[in-house]
DNA sequence: TTATTTTACTTTGTATACAAAATACTTGCA
DNA sequence: TGCAAGTATTTTGTATACAAAGTAAAATAA
């Protein structure tokens, strides 16, 4: 060990703070015009994908943070995207559904990846794979806390 | 475009998301220690290695946003670790010191890359080139807004 | 069945992230 | 010289991220 283990650009850890910031001030534009942040549009596509998951559900599928998740649901819900319930079975649950227009703004959402993928030039398929499962490995690596 | 492109999974964006926070929040107990926040120990890194920067001098290195800058150097200056003053040359220009007390705190800091790195299991060093050198691709393929 | 523990979610307080507007200086050009 | 344009930093307002404490309901133990 020495100083060098210092240096930020040898940092991976730093690499990632980075790219997760740009990648989401890239988004940010984007997102605006269907009046969403970009958590906001995470757990949407959790709902688009499958409706009436429970908060619970939604922060293992997001990992957006427990007291986090509670107010972007409440801001859904003023935006009249989502309705929550607690469930019947168990009232600690709080069941969430897409209204009809939470629904509906699936379709224009589909845009944003594609618009977002079209802006990156000159990095491939083959790339863009081999990034992804060696990041799902080093997440993986990562003990929880 | 199908429909496909809007599950969470196959979002690489997602990953880093999930990632870089999974990060911070492993950095934050060790960073507790020497009462430190993330962003507050990139600043301090990049002064490590290159005291008497100027604020916009350390926004290039360390990416963080011009706003979120002046309140972490408040408190890191809160903290006696940094000295703030104007540049002679340039009334405008903020440079940025270390104080004894900030100097010293490298040593202590120099531990925490190590037990981080230490916690990472059945990720080699192979891999963890070949991680770096990706993401820096995959910035470097991304335009700036 | 009552007490204990666990689970699901909310609240609170601190620390960013960021766009956009504001401020203070400098430069460059007419 | 004088002012317009550009640069460096701060301020403002909104939206997380997160730990920790709090609340309520369900599951389990005694």
């Amino acid at each position: 060990m020495n100083f060098d283990d210092l240096k930020l650009k040898k940092q991976l850890c730093h690499k990632f703070y980075v790219l997760s910031n740009k990648i989401t001030r890239r988004y940010r534009p984007l997102l605006k015009e269907i009046d969403l942040t970009y958590p906001q549009y995470l757990v949407l596509m959790s709902l688009w994908e499958n409706d009436g998951l429970n908060a619970c559900e939604l922060i293992s599928h997001t990992k957006i943070d427990g007291g986090s998740l509670t107010l972007i649901l409440d801001k859904l819900r003023a935006k009249e995207l989502i309705i929550c319930k607690s469930s019947p079975e168990d009232k600690r649950k709080k069941i969430i559904n897409l209204t009809d227009k939470g629904q509906a703004l699936k379709e224009k959402a589909l845009e944003i990846p594609q618009k977002l993928s079209c802006s990156i030039e000159g990095f491939s398929e083959d790339e863009f794979e081999q990034l992804s499962k060696l990041v799902d490995k080093f997440n993986d690596s990562m003990p929880n806390p």
